[in-house]
RNA sequence: GCCCCUGUGGCGGAAUUGGUAGACGCGCCAGACUCAAAAUCUGGUUUCUGCAAGGAAGUGUCAGUUCGAGUCUGACCGGGGGCACCA
């Protein structure tokens, strides 16, 4: 029996296809497009089955539109600056551009051993003077649009990178990478005003109908818009005021301090000359933003001395305190406490012995009686205490407080973002040099067009910690683009979410010399179906929406949103072992024991744990290589889609991967040796058809609709599933009529081989964007000289989807008793009776008549006894 | 603490969106082929009960809406995720 040589198979179609320029595209204005983009990997020198699934995803989407007559886009590239590239340069001396080269040339052919159809001649790297010098030409627009801008910021400082994080990249108060706690430093920083798009980027969530819920509510959760006022307070002594930020300005009545931030202007103007306070400002600013000290930290506060003047209250004046939990970055740096109706202040008051006075009353309790213990009260209720806003309910007392607050001139009203301005200047080598100078006389100048790229340069070392690009003897000095004189470069790179907030565009053009022409730009984007995973829910996909926007401001591009559609997918996870030390053991190194246990490979006892997401911390990871060597990629590709619906994990099992290899050898077999001698070439439909015959071409047409509907909505293991049913159809007829080879002679035997070929092709067809090179073999071994891949996706026949007779349920009282065979659309009349016939029913009824019958049509019949 | 998602056989998961629950696969059991094994093929496989035909129960739990609920509503329990001193 000849099995299937899947090595030599797969290498001579990855190798046709590539001759044959199968996969390249240009912009075609007599076709429809559709731009499929996988999320772009980092170039850490080895594929892992993440990617594995993440591009087997996006091939699947890019072949079978392609096959649906798209001109579909589908590039890959890598996402080359970073810090491990720097590491590898610490810890092995290797540079980060040659280990970096090295890493992509590796990764590449991994990845062409995969077969997907990508257009390799698209192919960019980040790390790329020709690709990093547009974005530095970006970041001069923007500075020139006044979208960046530099100021000092109290920073994350990762004392371990040696570097500034951005707030995303602090995981409960520790760096996301090195897990070090972070610490609070003042530098001189570029931002990028991503606030100045906070509204639109959420409010255009709602038009991003094929996001998944999940990534939009994160975003929206994110940018955390909170509606409320700002509320001024005169500074009794001084002439300055005091602006706090709240959104419970119903509440004012029940104010009894307020509090500013240890870095609010006012509290550095006192500390100045009040050693005191300048202690405890120096205590807030050590404490780590960790979680835990957060939960343990108690509310402190430092008296200021000063007291701030109640807006309708005359005779109120609240202290002013400097207050460890009044964070600088949000609002205004300052608050009022209202004690009795917020927990923190209501922690604060106790503490200090400040009053609390409740002006909400909840609809349960007494005015008279009501109080507040030790836990706020932050419900709804009516509002006492509260002069003008008594009785009134909270969201009234809101509306008429902001009104009296604007008419009083006391405050307004106000949005307040929990978003904050991107920080993208990092202290790091391998990244894109920010294209700026520093000159004594001008301040900061910008590098001149003509002068881009500012290149790395490449002979750096890393003997000590910090920025190479710092120590360099001579690349920061330069001339100032404005005087002439001498000047110092920016050392600052860029965050390298940079580069790949905007690599989708460089795809459409990815060899201009500008950063994209528009016209190629206009022609692809947006991204019709990007794909990666929910990780980057908020940083890289916001960043990129943000990005989008800032580019369409200074002309780059004509959308706002750049991934139309997005999937994300979940990951890939593996059974955990352990030996008898706690040691974790690798999958590859287990030996199944005659009695069935596992083994170390050295005989020793091996515990199985938990399923887990793959990391080589717990060393439960296969390597897509040893898969794709043992099995090919058709079987690693058809796992990946067949036993999980893409966005939930798939659990990776040797056994579901022998069950993908059975199929397609059984698929191998099936066509290649049928029972019956097929016709060789799909002629005219015959004229009359076997019964199974007719039942089968049925079956293909149905499979037809069915699976194409399943990877419309992403079902993509609901389609393999159909794939195999349709297998198992075809399987049943070829297998009656090798039983029963008389039947030939009656003339039904060409029908049945028609059937045969047509679902054969059918079958090759709906799973060539599963498994590509499979199935453009059997299609050749079916007698086509042309290529699977130029062929149209198969259309059902609407005829052939509907049956003539359908199976109807019959319930009595809702539960089933049987079933009844009747021709399709048959009316009430005939359906009712047929049921009720039904000896099952009729035992129940013993004669009765039905109180009610429910018929519905080609579906069901409910007898009500 | 706040917000969101989720719960179906031994396992991964289906279910035309309110109409025959368990498609398809994995695993397991039995059989065929074989000296034997592997591979392959055939059949079985929700649970309980029964020799059987059959009967009963069944989609986390409890209630509700409905002729009919895995699907809708409410409460509770379990699992997962996001945010978190955000005023």
């Amino acid at each position: 029996m000849a099995r299937y040589n899947f090595r030599e198979t797969e290498t001579n179609w990855q190798k046709r296809w590539a001759e044959a320029a199968s996969f390249e595209v240009d912009e075609d204005p007599n076709r429809p497009k559709y731009y499929v983009l996988e999320m772009f990997p980092y170039p850490s020198g080895r594929i892992h089955m993440g990617h594995v699934r993440n591009y087997a995803l996006g091939d699947l989407v890019a072949r079978f539109k392609k096959a649906q007559g798209f001109n579909v886009l589908h590039p890959m590239g890598w996402d080359a600056f970073g810090l491990p590239a720097e590491n590898a340069a610490i810890e092995r001396g290797v540079h980060p551009a040659k280990w970096t080269r090295e890493n992509i040339d590796a990764m590449r052919e991994q990845l062409k051993r995969m077969g997907l159809s990508y257009d390799w001649r698209r192919e960019l790297a980040t790390c790329d003077p020709d690709y990093y010098r547009h974005e530095q030409k970006m970041f001069l627009d923007f500075h020139k649009h006044d979208l960046a801008y530099r100021r000092e910021s109290w920073v994350n400082w990762d004392p371990v990178e040696n570097t500034v994080l951005a707030n995303e990249q602090v995981i409960d108060g520790r760096g996301w990478r090195s897990g070090a706690p972070v610490e609070k430093r003042l530098l001189s920083q570029w931002f990028l005003k991503i606030t100045e798009y906070a509204d639109e980027l959420l409010t255009a969530l709602d038009g991003l109908e094929r996001w998944p819920d999940r990534v939009r509510l994160m975003q929206r959760n994110w940018i955390g818009k909170s509606e409320g006022a700002r509320v001024f307070f005169d500074i009794n002594g001084r002439d300055d005021r005091l602006e706090v930020f709240t959104t419970r300005h119903d509440t004012l009545f029940g104010a009894s301090f307020c509090a500013i931030a240890a870095n609010h202007p006012l509290a550095s103007e006192i500390a100045a000359k009040n050693p005191e306070l300048a202690e405890f400002v120096a205590k807030c600013n050590r404490l780590s933003t960790s979680e835990a000290a957060i939960e343990t930290a108690e509310k402190e506060g430092f008296d200021t001395g000063l007291t701030a003047q109640h807006p309708f209250i005359p005779d109120l004046k609240l202290p002013i305190y400097v207050a460890n939990f009044v964070l600088m970055e949000y609002g205004t740096g300052a608050i009022f406490g209202c004690p009795a109706h917020d927990q923190r202040d209501l922690d604060f008051a106790r503490k200090y012995g400040l009053q609390v006075l409740p002006v909400v009353l909840p609809s349960d309790a007494d005015a008279a009686t009501f109080e507040v213990g030790n836990e706020a009260y932050i419900g709804d209720g009516r509002i006492f205490n509260s002069e003008f806003l008594d009785g009134m309910a909270v969201d009234d007392a809101k509306a008429e407080m902001a009104a009296r607050l604007v008419e009083g001139n006391h405050g307004e009203r106000t949005t307040s973002f929990r978003l904050r301005d991107w920080g993208v200047s990092r202290q790091r080598y391998w990244g894109c040099p920010v294209p700026f100078v520093h000159c004594e006389a001008c301040g900061i100048v910008p590098v001149a067009e003509a002068d881009l790229p500012v290149e790395l340069p490449l002979d750096v070392d890393f003997d000590t910690p910090g920025n190479p690009l710092d120590r360099h003897p001579t690349w920061k000095h330069t001339d100032c683009p404005s005087c002439g004189k001498p000047a110092r470069r920016e050392t600052d790179t860029f965050d390298t979410f940079f580069e790949s907030s905007w690599y989708f565009a460089r795809f459409a053009d990815a060899h201009s010399e500008q950063a994209f022409s528009p016209e190629a730009a206009k022609y692809w984007m947006p991204v019709d179906q990007y794909i990666g995973g929910i990780e980057h829910a908020v940083l890289h996909l916001l960043y990129s929406r943000f990005f989008t926007r800032a580019l369409k401001k200074c002309g780059y591009l004509d959308v706002d949103e750049p991934f139309a559609g997005l999937m994300t997918q979940g990951m890939v996870c593996h059974e955990t072992y352990r030996d008898m030390d706690g040691n974790w053991v690798y999958p590859s190194d287990l030996v199944r024991g005659s009695d069935g246990s596992w083994t170390d490979g050295k005989g020793r006892p091996v515990t199985t744990g938990r399923i887990e997401k793959m990391s080589k911390s717990k060393r439960n990871v296969v390597d897509p290589e040893n898969i794709i060597d043992n099995y090919g990629a058709d079987t690693a590709r058809l796992f990946m889609l067949s036993d999980s619906p893409p966005e939930r994990d798939l659990e990776w099992t040797e056994a579901g991967v022998e069950g993908a290899w059975r199929y397609i050898n059984r698929l191998w077999r099936m066509i290649t040796e049928p029972n019956i001698s097929l016709p060789s070439e799909l002629g005219d439909r015959p004229s009359s058809l076997t019964p199974a015959a007719e039942t089968a071409l049925k079956a293909i047409h149905k499979a037809i609709f069915s699976v194409t509907d399943s990877i419309d909505r992403f079902r993509f293991n609901s389609a393999v599933a159909q794939i195999r049913e349709l297998t198992n159809a075809l399987g049943e007829l070829e297998g009656s009529k090798s039983a029963d080879p008389g039947e030939d002679s009656a003339g039904d035997g060409d029908g049945d081989a028609w059937v045969l070929r047509f679902g054969f092709e059918t079958l090759v067809r709906l799973i060539e964007p599963m498994t590509p090179h499979l199935a453009e073999e059997l299609w050749h071994r079916l007698g086509h000289r042309e290529m699977l891949t130029e062929q149209p996706w198969p259309v059902a026949d609407p005829a052939m989807l509907v049956d003539d007779r359908v199976t109807v349920a019959v319930q009595v009282n809702g539960k089933l008793r049987g079933t009844i065979d009747v021709a399709r659309d048959a009316s009430e009349d005939i359906v009712r009776p047929e049921a009720l016939a039904l000896d099952t029913v009729q035992k129940i009824l013993e004669g009765r008549e039905p109180r009610r019958v429910i018929v519905v049509p080609n579906k069901i019949v409910n007898v009500v006894a």
